[in-house]
Order: structure tokens, then C-alpha cells, then sequence
DNA sequence: CCATAGATTGACT
DNA sequence: GTCAATCTATGGA
């Protein structure tokens, strides 16, 4: 499922939105940064479907301005503000026209440590071991909303498969508690610390 | 128009 | 443990 860049293809991210999520974990997030790049090996993500299907997501009501990305070519980046605060990054899956998003939460640093230290001057697992602080460190805001992960300056490539990938319930919502659309690596000490919802 | 909740984080008691 | 930061979407007057 790569395309001749090695990186992860527009076959991979056009399937049901629970299969790339469980997917997704282990594999490598590169954004090229100029002359350097960043690196991270992703440990945590969350599935939110489309319309209708789940409660819990953007695309449950519809379209609107905010999430109309959900909706578009699937490998894209869907990148929203938090609390008016901070970003999360989604990979946008399913067919063009029908929603769904993977969240990313948490990675592991591989490169470019010092470029996300520059960005968010934390040591450890408190640098990616959240969305928002995943966000913040590869320097993703709001003009990463609609990059193609396929062809654009950010891309996710095959890395090592998790030995295992755990499942539970998603963390900080409060609708659909009772999905269990999180995957990550148990094995990482990157993890987001967040309790799940049920 | 106004009120409220939200896929979060960090500062503070 | 509590709470404020402040943008987007929704629901009611």
C-alpha cells in the first residue's frame, strides 16, 4: 500500500475509516521542514465516522466550514482549533464524499528533536504525547488544513508494526462513549495520559 | 441575539 | 484537585 515514493498510498488512507486507524499506529509521520525534517513514530489515534454514525464526530450533523475536509479526497490533513486553543491533526479516510477522520494523539519522536524542542521547550514524553502537543510540536496549525499526505510536504511512511495494538474507548468525549475507536502501542512510553471515556 | 459545550493543555490551589 | 484560555457549531429566545 506505498506508493513509488515509498510513502503510504491514496489506496491506503480510501478504506473504512476503523481499518486505517488501526493501521496508522507504528507507522512514520515525516514533515519536511526546509534543508531538515521531523520524524515520529505515531503510537495513538482515534477513529470518528461520518455522518450520522457517530456522535462524537465533526462530520456527525454534516458539513459545515470547519470540518469540509472530513468530506474531501481521502490522505489529506484535517486540521481544526480546540477550546479556541489548540490544533488537532486528522488523516481523512473513506471515499471523496463520504466522511472520516483518523486523530492523531501521540508519537514518538525519531528527528528533528531539536526543531520541535525549538517549538514547545519540553523534555520526554511531554513533547508529542498528546494531540494538541503532537500539533504544536511538528508546527501544524491551520494552513495545514487540506495538505495531501500523498504528494505534499507532509507524509506518513511504513515504520515498525506495533508488537500489538491495544483498543479502548475514546478520551475527552462525552458522546459515543461506548465505541471503542482508540488504538495505540502499549509498549510506548509516549502515550497521551488522558483517561478513556467509559 | 445570547448561552453553552467541546476530539485540550497548562497554570495554579 | 480546579479553572481559564477563546474559536466553532448548535440550540433557544
Amino acid at each position: 500500500m506505498t506508493n513509488s515514493s515509498g510513502r503510504l498510498s491514496r489506496r491506503f488512507f480510501a478504506r473504512p475509516t476503523l481499518e486505517v486507524a488501526q493501521d496508522l499506529v507504528g507507522q512514520i509521520l515525516v514533515k519536511k521542514q526546509g534543508k531538515s525534517r521531523i520524524r515520529a513514530r505515531i503510537v495513538e489515534v482515534e477513529a470518528y465516522l461520518g455522518v450520522g454514525a457517530d456522535a462524537a464526530s465533526h462530520a456527525h450533523r454534516g458539513p459545515t466550514p470547519r470540518n469540509s475536509e472530513m468530506f474531501e479526497t481521502p490522505g489529506r490533513l484535517y486540521v481544526y482549533l480546540i477550546y479556541g486553543v489548540h490544533y488537532c491533526m486528522n488523516v481523512v479516510c473513506e471515499r471523496r464524499g463520504e466522511a472520516g477522520a483518523v486523530l492523531l494523539r501521540a508519537a514518538e519522536p525519531i528527528e528533528g528533536l531539536s526543531i520541535m524542542r525549538q517549538r514547545r521547550p519540553r523534555e520526554g514524553p511531554e513533547l508529542t504525547n498528546g494531540p494538541g502537543k503532537l500539533s504544536s510540536a511538528l508546527g501544524v496549525d491551520l494552513r495545514s488544513n487540506g495538505l495531501d499526505l500523498v504528494t505534499g510536504p507532509m507524509g506518513l511512511w511504513p515504520g515498525d508494526p506495533a508488537a500489538c495494538v491495544e483498543r479502548s474507548s475514546r478520551i475527552g468525549i462525552r458522546q459515543a462513549t461506548e465505541f471503542r475507536y482508540r488504538f495505540f502501542d502499549p509498549d510506548s512510553h509516549y502515550v497521551s495520559q488522558g483517561k478513556p471515556s467509559s
